[in-house]
DNA sequence: GGCTTTCGCTACGAGTCGTAGCGTAATGCC
DNA sequence: GGCATTACGCTACGACTCGTAGCGAAAGCC
């Protein structure tokens, strides 16, 4: 899942294989590294002794911290899944509340933030966070807005370009809701407050 | 606005003056900074050249890169204003273009986020963003509210706490919305996106 | 003129960075 | 089994940044 990323076609590839245990415990140990330093104090020196391998085998996977740093936690959105609740309003509080459970993390907060911060100026980087971390949110809010359509619950698109803009917009509403609740107002997403959202989200502010 | 952070009561204070220049120099350097390298790169003894000061006079005005990069930041929110075109709807449209137009600054994408990030790590941080920065935003929403409430677009809450919890809530709402689309979609928060946005946090999504 | 604080400058030890070199370990191919 | 190939651990290195200390000079208040 991690070593795809730098090499596309693992077929004819002779030699001593890459350890995947030294895989999973670097991003292990990043994360650890994470809650107990926050993104500015981590160093890979550092991360390579808690994971017990030398700090050239980290040098020879990843490029950098950053890109490090991204995949542990990357992980962390792995859990993330769409629950039939039964109603579109049940199915995004689900949802909600699964996103914010991960952004509890002290390893989501510190971690995620400053690498978005640094593909501000890096578009690898960029791109990197999406298709690991953002493409899986996304698929989420498709899933959900099919599944209300076949309920009834929500008016058919007829316009693909236009659909695309909706679920668009509904993703950076509702991911963006939660993100700067969580780290910007430093608030906890409960479950009253994820309430109030969806009911916000659904009716709108003027009922 | 900046000295103050250090010297609550400037009253009886003897000896030769901070200068005022250098304050605005150094957070003009930052921005400068920020924009060519980024948070990560960015140091302070390249801020200090860059400002025309020396190295120590910036550690005797602030305690490290983070409060100096929140006081540069802080800076570009100055110009956020409520204007009153009206209604509920070309307020909140009026407004949220202006914050897109702040967001738009390269120097606040990759400053702001980054300090967010370190400030999950350090409560005394997460306070100075909050003077400097949140709650001069969140000021427009509560005024926004009152003007609509006058209006009668809007119903009046009669429970304090309540009406508290439900301003939040729509901070969280608009301010998330706008920096997910800016910062991690990446995409510019135009005024077609903004009136998709408007319309759905007023009227909800079923309509 | 005296007192106080700031300023610019230089220098310093400590820590991190990313890389190179080397010998060893683990696989695939013949 | 032998060989080529790649990964691994280890050490060492120059370059850079950090935050602080010490100094003489400058700029204000009494």
């Amino acid at each position: 899942m991690v070593g795809d990323m730098h090499s596309r076609s693992p077929a004819v590839r002779s030699g001593r294989p890459r350890s995947a245990e030294a895989d999973a415990a670097i991003l292990a140990a990043t994360r650890e590294a994470l809650v107990e330093l926050g993104w500015s104090k981590l160093t890979l020196g550092d991360v390579a002794t808690r994971a017990g391998v030398a700090k050239t085998t980290l040098y020879r996977r990843w490029a950098g911290k950053n890109e490090l740093v991204v995949d542990a936690v990357a992980e962390l959105f792995d859990a993330l899944e769409l629950p039939d609740c039964g109603s579109l309003a049940a199915d995004i509080e689900g949802v909600v509340l699964q996103f914010a459970a991960i952004l509890a993390l002290p390893e989501a907060r510190s971690g995620l933030m400053a690498v978005v911060a640094e593909a501000t100026r890096d578009e690898a980087l960029r791109e990197r966070i999406r298709a690991s971390v953002v493409d899986r949110q996304k698929r989420l809010v498709l899933e959900g807005r099919a599944r209300a359509q076949a309920r009834g619950e929500l008016p058919a698109e007829e316009d693909p370009e236009s659909a695309a803009r909706t679920v668009d917009l509904i993703f950076d509403m509702v991911a963006g809701a939660v993100v700067h609740r969580t780290l910007v107002s430093a608030e906890p997403a409960d479950e009253e407050w994820v309430r109030s959202f969806t009911r916000v989200l659904l009716q709108g502010l003027g009922s």
